[in-house]
DNA sequence: GTGACTGCAAACGCTTTGCAATTGA
DNA sequence: TCAATTGCAAAGCGTTTGCAGTCAC
């Protein structure tokens, strides 16, 4: 639901129960999935979705902003519904747990590119490490610096 | 030529010509290269070296530390030459030039993580726009701002 | 000589595509 | 109705693997 119904149809595509399902299950995740974990989690409810379906749905919605997809560190894609304002990801090398961090910080990398006359329309961040929880339960011991 | 030799020989690993001309294919590239690019231009030399054998040789050398790994914008990893410094990317959209930018430039985010208790050990960037030769040459008229 | 290494070919995981059948508008 | 959308199956890409032959040591 929420916008996504409305941003669909004004753009003129069809809402689709394999469509509205795929959304739903993103918002329901409330974190980022791959798309074959969307395809998972879909095919409970409706066994017969197909994967290149997902796929499809998946371009689409990020096409229409809804949805953002992100390359982590291995070859999948992961993707998630839109947060309100940019954001970059640290990611928990223990447990797995993503957390986002605002777009602002990189202040000084756009300062720098604009410097250069670098045009810059994108900049994907990825942070890596230990989050606070695995560092407490003394999971990596002596990861305290950078 | 340079450390990798040594470095190899030191782990006990063979020194064998396919070896040798896929490092010096990094090393004289200059810049970063994919698995293909590298098996290419080894090939122009070597024609019978096979991809498997420049893919095996890439993971040796980044298990060495000779060589970096980085996954930018699609699924196709990029390989280089360690650079002293740890750096980040620029990617042109039009031409697909490289840059690169000192990893100084994130301390903000480094401080961010580091408040919230998260032991960052590594910090993955890339920034995608248009470049300042294709800005001038007019390639994207309207690509200004961010 | 011998095990580390190679080339080959086949398989892999993730993603995309062509096509006929289906279905929302 | 009828084009947009789907499911299916097959191909695509980048990468990995098993194996028998070879080559650095």
């Amino acid at each position: 639901m929420h916008h996504a119904r409305a941003t669909l149809r004004e753009h003129g595509y069809r809402l689709t129960p394999q469509r509205t399902l795929i959304w739903e299950v993103l918002r329901g995740a409330g974190r980022h999935l791959t798309a074959e974990e969307v395809a998972a989690e879909v095919q409970e409810t409706m066994p017969d979705v197909n994967v290149s379906t997902v796929y499809r749905t998946l371009e689409l919605l990020v096409g229409l902003d809804l949805v953002v997809e992100t390359r982590l560190e291995g070859s999948a894609g992961y993707y998630e519904v839109s947060p309100e304002p940019t954001h970059h990801h640290f990611v928990c090398r223990e447990c797995g747990a993503v957390e986002h961090f605002g777009d602002d910080l990189l202040a000084p990398v756009r300062i720098e590119l604009a410097g250069r006359d670098c045009g810059v329309d994108e900049i994907q961040v990825t942070a890596y490490g230990v989050c606070a929880a695995c560092r407490a339960a003394g999971r990596r011991p002596g990861a305290s610096g950078a």
